[in-house]
DNA sequence: GCTGAGATATCTGAAAAACTGATAGGAGCC
DNA sequence: GGCTCCTATCAGTTTTTCAGATATCTCAGC
């Protein structure tokens, strides 16, 4: 299924030494364990991690990258093995987050939050984005969690954490699906089930309006079970983020997802809170928690680009 | 030795579900393999995770900060997994750090970034604190690595990587080793040898200034291995931080630390840069080698204490 | 107080995984 | 060509992991 800390220990090894048999040594194993373990390791990720050749094994820019990973994951195993004394965060924490964000993200997290710090009382409420900005600077909340392209107020400061790219939605089977490229023009040719809720309309003109298309609207709605059902029914077809794409429908129908020509911004997650404002323990360790799970989101522009 | 994926992941499932019983049904696993495996897990990590009752597993507060270690590993190890292509990162990169630094924590990190982005040319260079500081804003080095804790010009932006904590360092069998408690006034009746490079000897009135005692100075060096020397040899003790701090001296005598009863300032080590410079792509993917392999550090405040 | 349900702990033999040691094969160097 | 250094592969053994049976504990209901 998925690999061991065993096979990255092994891989770790053999890329700083550049040979299988000097990692073998290294590690006390014998080289054909190394080796096998490595084919293993390549088999699961279905890449190539080495070039091999007779003067021992190169990595490939796959095997740099994997490397780099390689290197975070047995930090943090090492990480975890200190037994640091701590005390167990108290207090409450008031939060706020758009509809998006508390149906499609943040569930999980809550119940991961509330396990890692059971005494701390997270108290959640749904807001529109400007409701939540407002809240923030009135101080009726510590932070929020929310679309932060959006968000443009000098007194908020936005850490984004995840960016999840917009696809368009079909039913299965529909002609478009058989197309090597798709665009926005074959789009508005078919009817288009626009979501309204979390400014979803306004995001989608801001990608509509430099192509002088329109999309034809058959319905708007609030509700993306409904956008989900009308799609998998073969009524029509929208254009939402991955994170609220589930490729089942209520109905049990399935919804296919294609890629657009057209560079289409990404729905960003992420937190805000009131600049001016001191982060309280409790506001530090639930901006730890997300940092620590999705990485420094502004840096992963410079590593990685989209498909 | 350590603890494995497999552990981790019987442990989430254990902690979230409460039950071993249930986890092991969660994980198509018999109960006595997933009881096992926490009861291994228990042991190398040397802690009790849960408290066991006829109800199922409660997580201790060991268990806690435990399990979110664990989010974060299988985090790290599931975005392994996914092989994102990616451009190799070529480019310059003009570095420079302090003497302390280079010597005691670079070295390991510049290999692995040589070896994870071979296109990027590392230049580093040693300066003193002012130099570096000066070089930053004339824009003769991209980056610093420094101890961050005496820079406090405002142009120049700073991210805390590590702290580590100073220590007495003594002889072995040496009489201060037998004593419950150790202090400052203990330290000023014996020989000190007092470390001048890094400005380690001004960081040292910082501690000794409030107790109205001095140190008992036999020797002012700029060499940390000649501190190490007269230590092992008996001639001398001193504060100096863990990282720095090697069991052995050169010669092969034993070097022995002891914590001390005043509060002493940890070395921090981290990143410096002109607060106005753009992040190029190069220097972005240091900072977020960096920041990964040692967290978002000023939340790691909040989240433990010293011993 | 007894009893049944449901929980974890422990034990044994079986199955699976990992490892060793030997061998094969390829590439460069003399 | 022959030597050396590398990785790949295979067969047999060792080690780890697992399932299933059983023991033990605790609470709830009667």
């Amino acid at each position: 299924m998925s690999y061991n800390l065993r096979h990255l220990r092994y891989f770790i090894a053999t890329a700083e030494l550049g040979q299988v048999s000097r990692a073998a040594i290294e590690l006390s194993v014998s080289q054909s364990a190394v080796t096998a373990a490595i084919r293993e390791l390549e088999a699961t990720l279905g890449t190539q991690l080495f070039t091999r050749s007779s003067h021992g094994m190169a990595l490939t820019e796959a095997g740099r990258r994997f490397l780099a990973s390689g290197y975070e994951i047995v930090a943090k195993v090492e990480e975890s093995l200190q037994a640091a004394d701590t005390v167990a965060l108290t207090g409450e924490l008031r939060l706020a987050a758009s509809y998006t964000v508390i149906g499609y993200f943040l569930p999980v997290h809550l119940d991961r939050l509330s396990r890692v710090m059971p005494e701390v009382t997270l108290r959640v409420r749904e807001m529109t984005r400007q409701a939540l900005e407002d809240a923030l600077l009135d101080g009726q909340i510590d932070i929020g969690v929310a679309l932060t392209s959006n968000i443009s107020n000098h007194a908020i400061a936005k850490e984004t954490l995840l960016s999840s790219p917009r696809r368009l939605w079909l039913p299965s089977r529909h002609p478009l699906l058989e197309r090597e490229t798709l665009g926005l023009a074959d789009v508005a040719r078919e009817p288009y089930v626009m979501l309204t809720v979390d400014e979803a309309a306004h995001t989608a003109m801001r990608y509509w309006a430099p192509t002088s298309l329109q999309p034809n609207v058959l319905l708007r709605t609030s509700s993306i079970e409904a956008v989900r059902s009308i799609v998998a029914n073969g009524q029509g077809v929208s254009i939402l983020s991955d994170m609220v794409y589930r490729p089942w429908s209520l109905e049990g129908r399935r919804i296919e997802v294609a890629d657009l020509r057209e560079p289409i911004p990404a729905m960003e997650v992420g937190l805000v809170w009131c600049r001016n404002n001191e982060f309280s323990p409790v506001m530090n360790a639930f901006r730890y928690y997300f940092r620590s799970l999705f990485g420094a989101p502004q840096s992963s522009v410079a590593l990685s680009r989209p498909a």
